[in-house]
DNA sequence: TCCTTGTTTCGACGACTGTCGAGACAGAGG
DNA sequence: CCTCTGTCTCGACAGTCGTCGAAACAAGGA
């Protein structure tokens, strides 16, 4: 269902986002905007083989276990991360396409 | 020019997220979490000529001055715009080292 | 079966945010 | 000088958000 129509990339510079794709990636950059889940995004993008389980990012932070749940959750919503529970744990990746249509939009100078 | 210093531009995948560094990026994606901020983003990168003055951003939206002008002031803090004087009117238009930043950051592949 | 560990949901609290109206400031022109 | 227009600041209000403790759910092992 992910098809992207052309629109999804085009760059700022193009022409004025309509309220509608504005509610939508703003909702996407909400989720960006705490450090926890920044930092959260880029342990597991970062983390051998792309993914990581709930236990390994639980203890980099000062922050009870609900917490990290929420913010995981948020991270979820939003598209940016897709989490499949194996045996006792659950792993976490992320989706490269909902970042790069981020990173296309703030790109001023789109690959030519 | 248009190549970064390492540690800039460095995207997600690279090596996780320090506190310091998270924070101020944070602080950008939050300004950018909010779909009338995200508009007035684009309504600016867009106009003709890279700027756009006050007036031009008021009336485009169901919202009071002084609420426009709470949002510019995010943007601007943010480092993301910048507005400056010219007579009667402000003209604001975008920082696009502060854009370039961010879209580097979730570019999963950087241009190798 | 019961118990233990990993993860999420629920309910609540303080802090922050978007919005407004009223007023202040800046510049242009009588 | 005064006035008018454009923009910002201030103070207040409702709504949202990050955080926690307690409890529920899921899976594995005694």
């Amino acid at each position: 269902m992910s098809k992207q129509g052309p629109a999804c990339c085009s760059p700022l510079t193009g022409e004025p986002l309509d309220a509608e794709r504005a509610a939508d990636l703003a909702r996407m950059f909400k989720a960006l905007g705490e450090p926890v889940r920044l930092r959260l995004l880029s342990l597991i993008a970062s983390h051998e083989g792309g993914e990581a389980c709930v236990c390994e990012l639980t203890g980099v932070f000062d922050l009870t276990g609900p917490t990290i749940s929420h913010h995981l959750k948020v991270l979820r919503a939003a598209g940016l991360i897709r989490g499949d529970r194996r045996g006792t744990w659950i792993y976490y990746r992320v989706e490269p396409e909902r970042l790069r249509q981020a990173s296309a939009l703030l790109d001023l100078q789109p690959a030519s």
